[in-house]
DNA sequence: ACGTTATATAACAATTAGGTTATACAGGAA
DNA sequence: TTCCTGTATAACCTAATTGTTATATAACGT
């Protein structure tokens, strides 16, 4: 159970196309920022400050590997079980834009 | 199922805590717009407009009853039941703030 | 017709959101 | 060290959001 208030705080995170899109592929699995920045058409400052509000939301977990940030669903989110239920909803998009550099690995 | 885009643009329009709280008075029956009037500490044009976009969303239905209209979701939107699974997940609000005037009939 | 009530719209101000470019920082490789 | 890559932050711009007050519209009551 949830207050307006705090549901209608992570809605507002939820109600952008981008991060979405982006939380849809994390469903998926580990993404590394850098395959945002190949499958989005907007900047990577952009990219980056989406994913820092999902995080900001605790919607995500970080995962440092070299030079490369690897983001997934925080399943200890309280609003985890919410996120996924919305993603389950969502057509699977054809990413057909994989991170091309060595983090893919 | 539903494109990231049109679902973006749902959960935008329930990211507002204001919107979330109607929708959720909502859902236990019938609303006079005078009643969000007297329970939410905003101007009458405000809750007007908040109202305007819930609309547009396709997720209320209006029925005129002389000078009052009433507002209830609209059980048929593509919607309703995400926005239903949704408001069920927000506690109760206690509203001491029912509709004063005839309306409330 | 006239006044009153309920609701919607217009015009405006302040804030927030989401993009950009430029720059800083972190880590690996030469 | 120096250069390169990946990511984050700063500064800025524009557009959208959310509130306000003033006004218009719709329907009722006298």
């Amino acid at each position: 159970m949830y207050t307006a208030e705090e549901l209608s705080k992570v809605l507002k995170v939820l109600g952008d196309p981008t991060r979405l899109t982006m939380l849809k592929q994390m469903e998926a699995g580990e993404q590394c920022a850098c395959s945002f920045v190949d499958c989005f058409d907007i900047s990577q400052p952009a990219i980056s400050r989406h994913l820092k509000m999902l995080r900001q939301a605790g919607l995500l977990l970080e995962r440092r590997d070299k030079q490369w940030i690897h983001y997934r669903l925080n399943e200890t989110s309280p609003f985890y079980g919410i996120v996924v239920d919305l993603l389950d909803k969502i057509e699977t998009i054809d990413v057909s834009c994989d991170c091309d550099t060595e983090c893919a690995i």
